[in-house]
DNA sequence: GATGAATGAGTATTCATTCAT
DNA sequence: CATGAATGAATACTCATTCAT
């Protein structure tokens, strides 16, 4: 029988204050004495639910990446065509308010430990290759739809996260926000630009062919 | 004078040696300690000549930082054009040997302390800027050359390095190397049409105009 | 009485497994915790049938001294003689099988605990005590037997375990195999040797009187 | 150049404190912060003379086996003769003092470890063995001498080592000191007879041939 | 220019144990 | 009968740093 299991409002309990911590100190400079001191229960507590501090950094990381999986749910009404979900999904992925759900600093942080952990390395490609599919299919449902065709999605996505990735990594960076934002609304221009051109590409050849 | 010259010779063994533990091992795992003991000194002498661990990690961020230097000296032959010289540059920023001259992991490490590190931030912030200003340069090069014209030469780089830096953040991932390969000859062909397009719009407007 | 039983049963279960871990892992290294985690059951459950980590250790010494026990059950034929059985006693202290019933590693360091804990000592005394008194016995039936006289039983008994307990303690420390026990069967012969030596001059003593 | 040298004298002061720490409350309850904190210093400073427990362990080990050395240095005078000089030693073996040399509990804590260390059991194995060479020696001296015949010298060191380990593991727990006292004379003089039946039979085959 | 002594705060992890369920 | 929550003190060991020589 034993107690009733707290185990994983507990373990939610000590990754969130254990994120914070990190975000506030720096990932290298949290430990787990700093943790359960920040929690005011003792040590040997987080070590009784995470075995070791690298489970604890796996569930971290776990923590942070999970926070991508909302981006994709944008609410289906029976009315939107594929072709608006796609661009309300390009908008969120290029908005601010996606950009201050993570904390740069954390994020580059844990990024980095991809290339001594071959377990957060995995972590991580599954992450970016997920993204890239989802948005691969948001394409071909739009394609789908008739009013829009893109050649090759699965590349177009690509490209799509690639500025978007760079313009992040340049823009944590830019000290005035407002140049930030603007910067990030010329990025998705460019972005939005990279499925326009192969849209016209795509026409082109349709004007020609007809 | 002799003296002055030993200081630095140390204090770039320091450095050298630090960067090769840091790469080995981790950041956050090279100690004074570790590093004094890789060089079979004493560990007060590393205190000596730098005499923090702060001002060791601001000369390893430098040494890092000044191997994006040799980017842009490019041959300069009196035959090339500025043209060429571009393309050149775009050739060796995309191209594997330049992405070996880093260590991923190491890097993203140090870019993470940015975020908690204000001096270190402006040692980025002037990186990228400095990067984007020289290719800027060979842009605005090209154009008064002649045959060339892009609009806005400054737009261009910017977007030119985002592409880059997508690229590598994504690559670093990529576990075939033959995959990786052509995914970055991918971009690059990409980060060319930027130039390309920019052009031909450009030239459209003037053949119109015309 | 069942849940007795049961009770029982668990206690012996966990003394075994301490025993083994200790054997392998040594005593100093065998936590409760390991214990619970080599039984698959929770750490509580140990303290639950062994109060304190003392009320184990006393367990286990116990369960170490008990098989001293069967040393002295030979087969009691009534053909055997005294002398038969004292011979067949002496030839088992002094086998290479009785040496491996015991872990030698975990004897001296249980032996080493009655220092600092007289409970221990009494324990470890009482067993030494036992096994001269019973050895003791053996040579008095013996010298009841008729054909056989020791003129001092009990310094016999006591100086052939003085013999034995060096030959163990200087045994363990030898390699090979081969010459441990040609030792051991030389030790054996000298242990002989006592009890024929008080034996050789009683007798002279006898034929001298007679 | 640095500082004098205080290594020796401090590595020496440790383990002196180690030693004594470990006879009053045991070898597996003495840790380096304990140590640390008798001697009044932080315990980093006994990381820096030992970089490990396992090293200071065994010079805590190289210490107590230290302490037999003495036992064979007997002021040779001139006029003693080989014969006198080994029953001297005999006499050192076999007395209280000798005994008070060591802690019981300590000796055997670390005897214990042989069986998980090979390291240690080198150790005590060539204390044992170097024993027994030096007791060989003295024997075949006093045989050289003359008025003293032992056929085997070196069965005849091993027997008398072997009864004098017996006696001490047995000793240890006697509680009584007199009675400890007269055992003890009781055992040399066994072992005295080893030396002696084995003269004597010589003698006798001397006796016989002539 | 370089070493060694020494510190004090820190690290992850383990320990026996208690108590509620 | 057995589990899980929680504690508090302890473990060996590492850290950056200071100072004397």
């Amino acid at each position: 029988m034993g107690r009733r299991s707290l185990k994983e409002t507990r373990q939610q309990e000590i990754i969130t204050t254990f994120y914070k911590l990190a975000k506030k100190e720096g990932l290298e400079n949290t430990s787990i004495a700093k943790i359960a001191k920040a929690m005011d229960v003792n040590p040997s507590l987080i070590m009784h639910y995470f075995q070791t501090k690298e489970e604890l950094s796996y569930a971290l990381i776990d923590f942070i990446l999970d926070r991508y999986a909302p981006i994709f749910k944008v609410p289906k009404k029976s009315s939107k065509t594929a072709k608006t979900i796609l661009f309300e999904v390009i908008d969120k992925l290029f908005s601010k308010k996606w950009d201050t759900l993570f904390d740069d600093g954390l994020f580059y942080s844990c990024y980095a430990l991809c290339f001594r952990d071959p377990k957060i390395k995995t972590k991580y490609q599954s992450l970016l290759e997920n993204l890239r599919i989802k948005l691969t299919e948001l394409i071909e449902a739009a394609n789908a739809d008739g009013s829009f065709f893109v050649k090759k999605p699965e590349e177009c996505a690509d490209l799509i996260f690639i500025i978007l990735d760079g313009a992040y990594f340049y823009l944590s960076l830019v000290k005035d926000p407002a140049v930030a934002r603007e910067k990030l609304a010329f990025y998705k221009e460019k972005a939005l630009k990279v499925l326009d051109s192969e849209l016209k590409i795509e026409t082109a050849h349709y004007e020609g062919e007809s």
